[in-house]
DNA sequence: AACTACCTGTAACTAGATGTACACCGGAAC
DNA sequence: GTTCCGGTGTACATCTAGTTACAGGTAGTT
């Protein structure tokens, strides 16, 4: 039984008329007319009659024209199901550490892709000072990015809960903020994120989805698969953005971001911080 | 003007009714309903009314469904016409990074395979106290054993470098200490880690290889291998096994581990910590 | 406790979809 | 020359799609 359009064209190649001819060379070069369009829509494209339509999706071997969209749509279905999720079907849910980790870490660099993560750092490039606020299993991404940042530029802030109004004094417009946060979004990076977003602040957003509360705050924000390990989640993809991020950075400012560098390195070597 | 759909639902996230967020999530986690459902299906999908699925729409800023819709199939169909373009997205931004870390998870988890996760985090479940100490690439894995362990078990102290002295003045034999550290072995973690081991503490060693100098401390030890992101090296793998080690001993402490869990959810909820 | 505002679902309407019956047209064979 | 037949378009019936109007219920407020 032939699946894709093509395979099912050519099993009846030789029975088609030449109106039939015509519409199976439309459909082939524009595959979407097939999926999306109705009876109507095709008809008029190739220049002919519905009822034609109607006669190609019988000798095809459907019921009608409806079957044989159905078909079609199911072959797409496949093809436009996003790569992380195939895994995910592939593999064995949550049993397998090793692939829940490794479909994080392909979820982050699909995430950071094309030329998003250009997007998502431009803002940490140009601002004056740097904001960060991180909820709970974020932590140890937001400390990385802190970290990270501060090694290739300076006015880099990690906004604790305790000293938020005293810390968030002088943010302003030139600003920019890296906020982290994943499902049961913590109060306070929530509210500390709004607060920024209102000063005026960029905001870049690392969360879970598209329904975060983070996201509705900016167009700069990327979603994370957060998998679990043991009872709690893992921060191990806002680790791998964070530090995606900070490569991005780096590689922007290049010249400062390498002098600055080797200060660091310097002063590390001056006070001997390490053994080698 | 946001362009695909998880953009479009992020830029009115926060103004959705509770059915809106059945919907969202409905059409994220299955990209083709919108694109091939008609207003039926998703409603019965979604298991709601073909009105409320009017509505979403309108919020997302088009004039009906069938607005909706046509935006949904054009972005699809830039997909489909040009698979190359997905091809080189996958290549340029991360082939490599992707390659790097699924390596060093795999690192990970063969470093903790078999029973040395067990021996790694046996000292974990029955010590008194606990103090993490940590160098430089290391710190989002120090800090993200310190916050996961405190969920788990009492007395877990992160040893900050200025207040080593003040922080192991009560450290003995009855308790253990997890370092973090790797090449270019930073000397105050190595210099805390031999002053630990002296006072009868039990050490367990994240690092690099055999041959460092937290290895020879103890035979509770494992290797890493840390792949580089930019021009820093990732921590990335220090936090999967900081990870590793939680689970295993929320899995011994199983009891223990659980009812402070709860209580700690339960403080969450009275202080109105997260926002569900 | 009453009110208000806002979700949410039921029901009705309209438009456009698919599918079918039928008529037309051209060419080939008797 | 007439007849048959495959191919095609026209007209119509049916059904389901999208859309809108309205009413019931619920939560939060005064």
């Amino acid at each position: 039984m032939p699946e894709t359009t093509p395979e099912l064209i050519a099993a009846v190649g030789d029975r088609l008329t030449p109106t039939d001819r015509r519409i199976a060379e439309a459909v082939l070069s524009e595959p979407t007319l097939l999926a999306f369009g109705t009876v109507s829509d095709l008809a008029d494209h190739v220049g002919t009659s519905r009822p034609s339509i109607m006669r190609f999706a019988n000798k095809l071997g459907f019921g009608g024209y409806s079957d044989l969209q159905s078909h079609v749509r199911r072959g797409l279905s496949q093809r436009l199901s996003r790569p992380s999720d195939r895994i995910r079907d592939h593999g064995g849910v949550g049993s397998n550490v090793q692939v829940a980790l490794e479909g994080a870490i392909g979820g982050v660099v699909e995430a950071a892709g094309g030329e998003r993560l250009g997007v998502l750092a431009e803002p940490l490039v140009s601002a004056q000072d740097i904001w960060i606020v991180s909820g709970e299993t974020s932590q140890a991404g937001a400390h990385a990015l802190a970290s990270g940042l501060t090694m290739v530029r300076p006015g880099v802030h990690f906004v604790e809960e305790h000293s938020m109004g005293r810390d968030l004094g002088s943010a302003g417009s030139e600003d920019a903020a890296v906020v982290f946060d994943f499902f049961r979004y913590r109060r306070h990076s929530v509210r500390t994120a709004r607060t920024l977003a209102r000063l005026g602040v960029s905001i870049v957003a690392i969360t879970d989805g598209p329904l975060s509360p983070l996201a509705s705050l900016t167009d700069r924000w990327c979603a994370l698969t957060v998998p679990a390990i043991g009872p709690f989640d893992s921060s191990v993809p806002a680790v791998a953005m964070a530090e995606l991020l900070v490569a991005e950075v780096a590689r922007q400012l290049h010249d400062e971001a390498t002098e600055r560098i080797d200060r660091t390195e310097d002063l590390w070597a001056a006070t001997g911080t390490y053994l080698v």
